[in-house]
DNA sequence: GGAATGCTTGAGTGATTGCTCAAGATGCAA
DNA sequence: TTGCATCTTGAGCAATCACTCAAGCATTCC
């Protein structure tokens, strides 16, 4: 068999992504990926299909990327909150995309009405985040580190509001010292579910 | 003189923004544009100078609607507080627009890179919301209804997060009883800042 | 009525859109 | 080397994009 692809993938949906990131889905043209991926189009149809394949890969490739920085963060200490607190922390320390929205919230506001695609592959993604998010503060029940009687969904579902509005407001131009008080604030939020009376 | 416009041009731009929030910037063509204002395209250019221009004035008059939005709810109660926590709990009510994000969040997302102006006039929205949040918080600590020694600008900025957060949330496919919920949440967090030993 | 004024109209502009496909390049087995 | 299979290439497709402008129209003043 012949070698399956000369462009290699991966670096193809990492530039594919960052071009999506930027300019959204309706506003990133196939000669920008052209350019993007150095790819031409033939090349680009036969690996994703479809600019619409391509964009659905992208954000695959985005949420396996925060899944595997939400574990990275889990396993960094033992305490599965300080996990919690501590990615939510580095949000506003990341210099490079600390002012980019979640690519999730970008596409189902892009395709709040319309693309149904889309809409689901967002929301897959949105709901597996949560679902880890929930693994932990399961976790941190385990452990005694917080109240057995926390409502576990609910209290995931609040943490990823936060952090769907926290990198929403990234975005306001020059805020990048409001958004590390905020990303204080919503980390001490979560580090005072541990508080709770033995 | 004759009249200046056959059009309304309040009826156009409550068209215009509809569609606009439906579809985005990119995603609104000028055909939908002249199908939802019902104008031809020369009478539109005449009116907003440029789609972009349409767009902006739109955005404008989102903006003024959330701000007469949060003074109806400020005014229909002695408590500011009240007040803010009343126009939180709004949003899940809403039925047409519940599941509709911010128009200023999702302006800022979509052009998060690129469009200076459209990104300046989504940023201006959003400080006018959040100084007129301030403001109500600087009633309710003229009226003893909240500690004087509050940092008014960041609790204003934390609630209007807790708001981009829930707003972006209520996008997500059938997620209307846990924005509820999550409504509930952040209107009773809104409502402890009252609870202040005098 | 006639002229002047200024909005409305919609066919048409060139540019760009997402996408295709025949031709060329490349790699491997025999 | 030959033949086959696969991948890459990029000019070019119809459709759509934002936008224009000369002609048509309604209204008002004299």
């Amino acid at each position: 068999m012949v070698k399956l692809t000369t462009h290699d993938r991966a670096a193809a949906l990492a530039a594919g992504l960052d071009a999506f990131w930027q300019w959204g889905f309706h506003g990133t043209s196939m000669k920008d990926l052209e350019r993007a991926t150095g790819m031409h189009p033939g090349s680009i149809y036969a690996a994703f299909g479809s600019k619409r394949g391509f964009y659905v890969a992208a954000l695959d490739r985005y949420t396996e990327d925060v899944l595997a920085d939400l574990r990275r963060h889990a396993s960094e200490t033992a305490s599965p909150i300080e996990g919690l607190a501590g990615f939510v922390e580095a949000i506003a320390q990341d210099e490079d995309r600390s002012a980019r929205s979640c690519m999730l919230v970008k596409t189902l506001l892009e395709h709040g009405e319309g693309d149904e695609t889309l809409r689901r592959s967002a929301e897959s993604g949105i709901a597996a985040i949560e679902t880890e998010i929930g693994n932990n503060l399961r976790r941190a029940q385990q452990r005694g580190e917080v109240s057995a009687s926390l409502e576990v969904e609910h209290a995931a579902r609040r943490i990823q509001l936060n952090i769907m509005g926290l990198r929403s407001f990234a975005c306001r131009p020059g805020a990048n010292e409001s958004v590390a008080l905020m990303a204080q604030d919503i980390a001490s939020e979560i580090r005072k579910l541990k508080q709770v009376p033995s």
